[in-house]
DNA sequence: AACCAATGCAACCGCTCCGAA
DNA sequence: GTTCGGAGCGGTTGCATTGGT
């Protein structure tokens, strides 16, 4: 179907003197001198008219993707951003498509926005940039699966009675650790069907990088308190009756849900973990609110929990911020 | 200041797809 | 149904810039 795509006998004759490579001014000039005298026209006949000695297909592609007015130049602003991503989830890598609905920006722009930033950033949050879905692989999820591993030991080490209800607390109010729970559970199972060798593997690099994590989270440093001693359960009488409220110069305020009495209560120690925070948001539209530190300021990602308007709460984004991730991460080799 | 690695982006290549003749 | 030209796409390259040592 079509034209044959390597060139002719012919076409390599008259490619022989044709110009490869970076455009310079002068050759820009005559492109759009041309072009607005006359129209682009057939644009394999272009450059002869024009008299530029290149072939008409790299005179298009330099007239589509930089020398076209209407050409929108800087970097790209959180809507486009937005536009982007939701179009690239419905619609896939129809870059052209997209592109007719960013005015100013043109199929390649968006094509190299995408694979050196927007790419880069899904997968650091954990999502699939191909089909915008949590990713499964272990890799992705190596800090919530190393969150767990500490979580293990703990229990493991006579902690027990108030891990457990710290465990339970970040199950029952929604903080993610249930998804990553179920995806790693089914992970060993699975490569353990082809792979027998890997369930022992996984025990062993769950191990190994429990240190790492420790320091990721915060947990159990000299400097912070460990996760059993974080006094979030003090006046909890179970876990199932409280929830987070809000946030208090780095404090977590819990408020009784279930018992009349209004028992409200303080973490007394942030530094122990993250914080937790409301990122309720529609199930049917896509929102990142991105780069910015401040409290609130969090990611939801499609397909909300649709719990009837219950609150969720999720660890911030800057948690997921490349410096944030470069920084507690950079230690850490992953080789499986 | 010099060097080097990482990064971003423009441009190209090889190929497919599509519509018109 | 076939041929052709143009558009579009994924992948890649090369170069300039930036940041770290």
């Amino acid at each position: 179907m079509g034209r044959c795509p390597t060139p002719t006998s012919r076409d390599d004759d008259e490619n022989n003197n044709l110009k490869k490579g970076a455009w310079t001014p002068e050759e820009d000039q005559i492109l759009i001198d041309y072009i607005q005298a006359h129209g682009h026209g057939s644009w394999r006949a272009l450059p002869k008219l024009a008299g530029l000695q290149r072939c008409g297909k790299s005179c298009r592609l330099r007239w589509t993707n930089y020398l076209r007015p209407d050409i929108k130049r800087g970097k790209f602003s959180k809507e486009e951003e937005d536009i982007i991503l939701h179009l690239h989830s419905v619609l896939g890598n129809k870059w052209s498509t997209i592109a007719t609905r960013l005015p100013g920006r043109t199929d390649n722009e968006i094509k190299n926005y995408w694979n050196t930033h927007m790419k880069k950033k899904l997968l650091h949050m954990g999502i699939d940039p191909t089909t915008h879905q949590p990713r499964t692989d272990l890799y992705s999820c190596l800090p919530q699966l190393l969150a767990l591993a500490n979580i293990k030991e703990l229990l493991e080490h006579n902690q027990l009675a108030q891990n457990l209800q710290y465990f339970n607390f970040l199950l029952q109010n929604n903080t993610g650790l249930s998804t990553w729970l179920s995806r790693t559970n089914s992970i060993p199972q699975m490569q353990e069907e082809t792979d027998p060798s890997f369930a022992n593997d996984f025990q062993l690099a769950l191990n190994q990088e429990s240190e790492e994590m420790t320091q990721f989270l915060g947990l159990n440093s000299s400097v912070t308190q460990p996760l059993h001693e974080v006094s979030i359960m003090n006046n909890l009488q179970t876990t199932n009756d409280h929830e987070v409220v809000g946030h208090e110069h780095g404090k977590a305020r819990l408020t009784s849900v279930n018992s009349s009495s209004s028992l409200s209560s303080t973490v007394t120690n942030w530094n122990s973990m993250p914080p937790l925070i409301d990122s309720t948001t529609p199930t049917t539209t896509l929102t990142i609110n991105s780069g910015s530190l401040e409290s609130g300021s969090a990611i939801s990602y499609g397909g909300g929990e649709g719990d009837g308007g219950a609150s969720s709460y999720n660890w911030p984004e800057y948690l997921f911020e490349d410096s944030f991730l470069d920084r507690n991460l950079q230690e850490i080799k992953y080789d499986l």
